[in-house]
DNA sequence: ACTTTAATCTATAAATATTGTAAACTTTGT
DNA sequence: ACAAAGTTTACAATATTTATAGATTAAAGT
């Protein structure tokens, strides 16, 4: 289950994914674009910077901005920074593995074979897909329904 | 993330796959084959005997069985019944929708676009393996171990 | 220098979900 | 009648999530 905080994070890198290059977005105006709670925003932008996906600066005329252009960052990574590993399971993770206390022998255990089956899978979608991917997922899809007119 | 609930359910589900037919398993047992508390998988065998997935039998000679043959089972479906929706987030749920408070137009929701897929990928997973596939990892895997000889 | 702007840090609180435990109750077989 | 085993209800201890408040620091403009 993904947490509001990287729902939020995850619109909000979006919305820094929209800025020309080069300029800053004001913590204010995303949190007010993206119905987010300004202080809660604060925080999460702060562990996306201390995770160095965005830059900030201080004072007037400051804000924040990506670190990398966004087909360099991966949705994946941005989860994981957020809400932990993508793994259901901990003893499932490549990224953060952790055996299980209880499960006596790793290998025959059915859940966590199906586990790692399943990171794999979301691992799959949500590690090719970049920042740029999937801000254009809707613009994408809001040009094909007014093209179609539904 | 999978709860423990889940994840006990799981081992539970998969022991009860074990079984010979028409033979039930004692809770007492499958707690201790599975290093999990008693009372917390009776409550458990509790949810999965209301969403029917097994039957129950009480009094001396009782215990649990599937209800269905485990080839029958879904384990996505499994896990609905213990965890709720797969979707990592309600808004891109296909069972269970459920639209977001936050979030001005849904179809230029760049999250929600990106998380239907990751519903899509992991129930394309959890939805195609059966319980009895899921038990079968767990052999194979011994199996293919004891040959290799690691 | 002073003021304003805007991010940063620390602390904490409210709400919710998870993970169990305890005790009383019901059904079934012997 | 008795013992075995699931059922129900209630509750409690944590842990996590979702914030909020206030003080602080840094930068820019005047």
């Amino acid at each position: 289950m993904l947490t509001k905080k990287a729902k939020y994070g995850l619109k909000a890198m979006v919305h820094l994914a929209g800025v020309r290059p080069g300029e800053t977005a004001l913590v204010a105006d995303i949190a007010a674009a993206n119905q987010i709670p300004k202080k809660f925003l604060d925080a999460i932008l702060g562990e996306l910077r201390n995770a160095g996906f965005v830059h900030s600066k201080k004072g007037k005329g400051g804000g924040y901005m990506l670190a990398r252009p966004p087909a360099d960052i991966g949705v994946g990574n941005i989860v994981r920074a957020l809400d932990g590993p993508l793994a259901p399971i901990q003893c499932a993770s490549k990224t953060v593995y952790r055996r299980c206390d209880d499960c006596v022998d790793e290998n025959r255990c059915a859940v966590r074979l199906m586990m790692v089956r399943a990171r794999d899978a979301i691992a799959d979608v949500l590690d090719k897909t970049s920042l740029e991917q999937m801000r254009e997922l809707s613009l994408e899809d809001k040009a094909a329904r007014l093209v179609v007119g539904t």
